[in-house]
DNA sequence: CATGAATGAGCTTTCATTCAT
DNA sequence: TATGAATGAAAGCTCATTCAT
């Protein structure tokens, strides 16, 4: 059991270097040797946990993709009305990308990648199915408007990708008036 | 006296295969030599046109930001009425996101990419301005949203970026149609 | 923890045959890749034992510099005369530069090379010291020459070097009745 | 006319700027095309002037060489008494290796490296024979010990190079008093 | 499980030289 | 004669991965 801890904060340790390595000098410029020497461990070790560095940043991406639609459900029922539900959400991602910058910066470094597999990405859309839902809900409830969902997507929650890269480059900081002000557009850009 | 010029069509075959080959396996894997077998020069000819291998990709970058910039404000004047042209140059834009699929694919990998240098973005930035100038006048005409440019331009522009990666990836068509409700929704998202 | 530990057989034999190589081809035309390859390890393993080229030579240069002051100095003790202490370290430096031509041969060529740090080279005179002391000793005793020890060095001692590259030009060949006809010049060039 | 004096400003430029960038960059480090640019030419032109790189470097070798020697025997005259030859000769020398520092210090590198033919040097050695001369009559005079001019030439002048090198790197300067000791050194070392 | 040494393949870049004008 | 473009070959060095312990 003590064995299996300490493997799993080697592992955790190996993801998290990945992480900073990978934000501050791009997928080029990350190498193993120096993930291993951030992690602590030797780059041998690095292939005790993961096939190969393909491997390692797909689980990397698969992880933070998990726990960034965890927090984006957190708190939400699928009973609450549907404005209050997507309000939510919304809210929670904003928090999510404009406070978890790294983390958020990571994964849209693996939106525009050939290093992610095209398996991890449906495993990671996979776990968005309960936003998909809610709109449907609101589709037939006639509060959302009845056009495709990477419409939506695109629109609702997507946005934020972008303010999030104004505010990591310091050309933009998001304060509490102007969140409310990206909700607003993102609403009616969705709204009926 | 009579020399052997630098051919622009020997710097535009470089560029055309560093796009082709970074879009297909990503910043890493594009290497030098690749690049200069796809447009059948020796490896060390890019050096005459490039001073590295990063000038070459920022140089492709704003080039390529150019023309997409260019195309943007096609048959824009700055006189029409704001609707008018924001629908002028959404479609416009559009337009170049999903028919320019390579260039726009291009561009978008390297939003979030340590390859481009600050420089070269702000320099592609620039171009946008006459959009920006739009979108202040609406402002003042009472039809645009009082909101920062970087949250319009999140919703009403980039979220096609989005929509752009679903169809590359063969998720999504816009056809006509969707693509009328995308602009709706953009619409939607910055006017009052 | 077991495990394979940097081994000084191949850091010599790395250092043998940058020593070889560079005697016969020079500091240009002496490639990492033929210094792997004839110390029958791979290009990648040189970086593990030193820095760079740069570092590979410096390393070489001094303890090439250190065995040979350490050859200078054998059976040599201060309370020696100093003729007599003289005459044993000549012959010392001598026998190295005739004898271990490929050593000295490498070091005269570090001589007038800007491959050398200047580092370096202080460390390397460093071991020289006790001969100056010898020097000033015979100074006091009005048998040396009150005069620069740079020029005593040159005249006693260096000249050897010049020798040495006759020699191994095959120019001219010092057997023992020369060698003693040499060491009567050195020693008539700075006694009083 | 005119072309043949343009000619030959371009290659002297050529030698100057071989002479200068060997200097302070070493052999290795000082590219064709920067030798090129510093003498205000293309690389090409200067496979007019010169066969090849070694060619180039060899002919630099052998005119330094040349004016060397020519310097070296300024004033002197075959029937000037041993000594006041002597003396003259050797102050001519360390008059060029000390003031003419950049062409002496080039020659310097040349000693010991494998870029310059055996034939230069044999050709560059031929000029000193008046040297070789005077030494032959002063041993028949009774003047200068009876050994091989190599060993004359080892002690009584190469140890110039040795201070001209400590010069040069700034650990020792040769006023007028120091420049006397080393001549006495010399000529100690070789007289009888 | 964990390691540091070791490596072949490949990277970016430079070089001496030639080409085409 | 003189050129700047062009290049094949090779340089120094790095990398993802494996080996031996």
């Amino acid at each position: 059991m003590a064995i299996r801890e300490k493997s799993k904060e080697k592992r955790n340790a190996l993801l998290k270097s990945t992480l900073s390595l990978v934000n501050n000098n791009g997928f080029h410029d990350a190498p193993m040797s120096k993930i291993a020497k951030m992690a602590n461990v030797s780059p041998a070790t690095i292939y005790i946990y993961f096939e190969n560095k393909r491997d390692l940043i797909n689980q990397l991406y698969l992880e933070l993709k998990i726990s960034y639609t965890e927090q984006a459900f957190k708190a939400y029922s699928e009973n609450m009305p549907v404005k209050k539900a997507f309000e939510l959400i919304w809210y929670n991602i904003a928090d999510y990308k404009l406070k978890q910058v790294e983390e958020a910066w990571f994964l849209s470094q693996c939106d525009n990648t050939t290093m992610i597999d095209e398996a991890s990405r449906q495993e990671g859309l996979k776990h968005l199915q309960p936003l998909l839902d809610l709109w449907e809900r609101g589709k037939k409830e006639g509060i959302i408007k009845n056009i495709s969902p990477y419409i939506l997507y695109a629109y609702a929650i997507n946005s934020l990708v972008f303010l999030m890269n104004t505010q990591k480059r310091n050309l933009y900081q998001l304060d509490k008036k102007s969140l409310d002000q990206a909700f607003q557009a993102a609403w009616d850009s969705i709204r009926i």
